[in-house]
DNA sequence: GTGAGGATCGTCT
DNA sequence: GACGATCCTCACA
């Protein structure tokens, strides 16, 4: 296992979500809060295609609220849901083509006492509780639309990205998306199949 | 362990 | 004015 965790560039999202996604898995969310660092295994996440793709937010075409999805590879997108919690995303393929990745969980690796704090949750809680699910991911990271949203995520002077830190490529394992109802059968999320932080 | 129901607000019609 | 890429709590088994 190498020791320097090397961050993802930007043409590693300037692909088809339904390559990036799969890759993504086993790759390390970084977030730099101050002079802690908070880290987490990627071992959830899901495609939204740009055309053809109705449960896509870039299906209506581009908005306000969506622009970055239409911009260059590599950057976050943060969208506020059920009027409680923050989703988020990284944007794949070139300028003017939507679609992006959603990241849904992770296992959390470095500033669990930092997460928990973030999540409001206690210490003593299941640690389950922190980044199961794409809310409560955001939450642990400290992740907001207005801190976040349009975001570098390849850049590791942002104090948000992700990296590889050479570890092996997990299993993966690819079922419909959770928690749609438009085209809810296709099969466009991928996870590390029997993690205990894995979603649904 | 599972399932029902409510909270809550930005975004687009 | 309706809806949503969710989570929490509570009841029940």
């Amino acid at each position: 296992m190498k020791l320097t965790p090397r961050v993802l560039p930007r043409s590693f999202y300037d692909r088809d979500p339904r390559l990036v996604g799969p890759d993504l898995l086993g790759k390390i969310l970084v977030r730099r809060d101050g002079r802690r660092l908070l880290t987490g295994r990627i071992v959830e996440v899901e495609a939204y295609l740009g055309a053809g793709d109705a449960a896509a937010h870039s299906f209506v075409g581009k908005t306000l609220r969506n622009a970055v999805l239409f911009g260059p590879p590599g950057y976050a997108y943060v969208y506020f849901i059920y009027g409680n919690h923050y989703c988020l995303n990284v944007s794949c393929l070139p300028d003017g083509t939507p679609g992006g990745i959603l990241f849904r969980a992770v296992e959390p690796l470095r500033g669990m006492d930092a997460m928990f704090v973030l999540r409001g949750i206690e210490q003593s809680s299941d640690l389950r509780r922190l980044t199961r699910g794409p809310g409560r991911l955001a939450a642990a990271f400290g992740v907001t639309r207005e801190r976040d949203n349009g975001k570098d995520l390849t850049s590791a002077h942002s104090d948000l990205y992700i990296a590889d830190d050479g570890s092996a490529p997990p299993e993966m394992m690819i079922t419909k998306r959770i928690g749609i109802k438009k085209a809810a059968d296709m099969p466009l999320r991928y996870i590390v199949p029997g993690n205990r932080f894995v979603s649904g």
